[in-house]
DNA sequence: AGCGGACATCCACAGCTGTCAATATCGACA
DNA sequence: TGTCGATATTGACAGCTGTGGATGTCCGCT
């Protein structure tokens, strides 16, 4: 474990959602930095578990884009606390978003965080006529 | 929809890259099976790594879009038993190719791959005209 | 054939992660 | 104010995962 990035808290990843896909640079342009590919294995991370990727799924295809937490803990098959804490992680990740009114809480989706992410891992599968610099 | 979440072994995954993104509904489309959210999140555990994100953008940006794993290990500053297993892991997910040659392995990107993962993750952010359904 | 180098595999270990029971917290309501 | 219900947090535990040292395997060279 030889990373020698700054030791940013967890929850700093939640305040800058808009850090999951940094700037444009596809995966495959440049050899990613150490920080970078920590910053993006951390949202990959989030993503890599089937329990979370059956919520944002559940979550996307709730009408009105967004969903109980309650409905989700009877869709999932998982018990309440364990779907809270996988809710949460896909918060801090910037997937999610969390609103509670009242006593009920509700998740949507965040596209763009979802978008920039597929736009790092897209491979440009034509080679640029102009060659590459 | 009806994954039959077949126990296959992990070398098959290799044999059949394309089935990473299964066919095309992006993840926000219709709630994920319980097995299609497994096969989803084996590929992004493959991609959920900060050595194995640093390996593919090493070998996607080397020239020739192919890279000798003398070349990864110095590059990435792991043991050689460790990039190895990374190397393996990505392999094992169609996400890279290996090519022997004599001593040496080379290592090549699948594009189709990573482009089938980013895909799924893609959401949809304006409406489709007409398609209110 | 013998040797050296490149890569894969085996083994062990520390740290992380998903899971649930128990409990705490907070809002709605009588 | 007291109770009920929905959600979050805590604590514990099993299983997985990344890592490196030691070793095996295979190829090229002398």
């Amino acid at each position: 474990m030889a990373i020698p990035t700054a030791p940013a808290p967890p929850a700093a990843a939640a305040a800058r959602p808009e850090a999951v896909a940094a700037c444009c640079a596809p995966l495959t342009r440049e050899p990613l930095s150490a920080g970078a590919a920590s910053d993006l294995a951390r949202t990959l991370k989030a993503l890599a578990d089937p329990a979370r990727l059956r919520l944002l799924s559940l979550v996307a295809a709730h009408e009105g884009g967004e969903a109980c937490a309650c409905d989700l803990v009877a869709s999932l098959g998982l018990s309440q606390p364990t779907v809270s804490h996988h809710l949460k992680v896909l918060v801090e990740a910037g997937l999610l978003t969390r609103d509670k009114r009242g006593v009920w809480a509700y998740f949507a989706l965040v596209p763009q965080a979802l978008n920039a992410l597929a736009a790092v891992l897209t491979v440009p599968t034509a080679a640029p006529p102009g060659g590459a610099g």
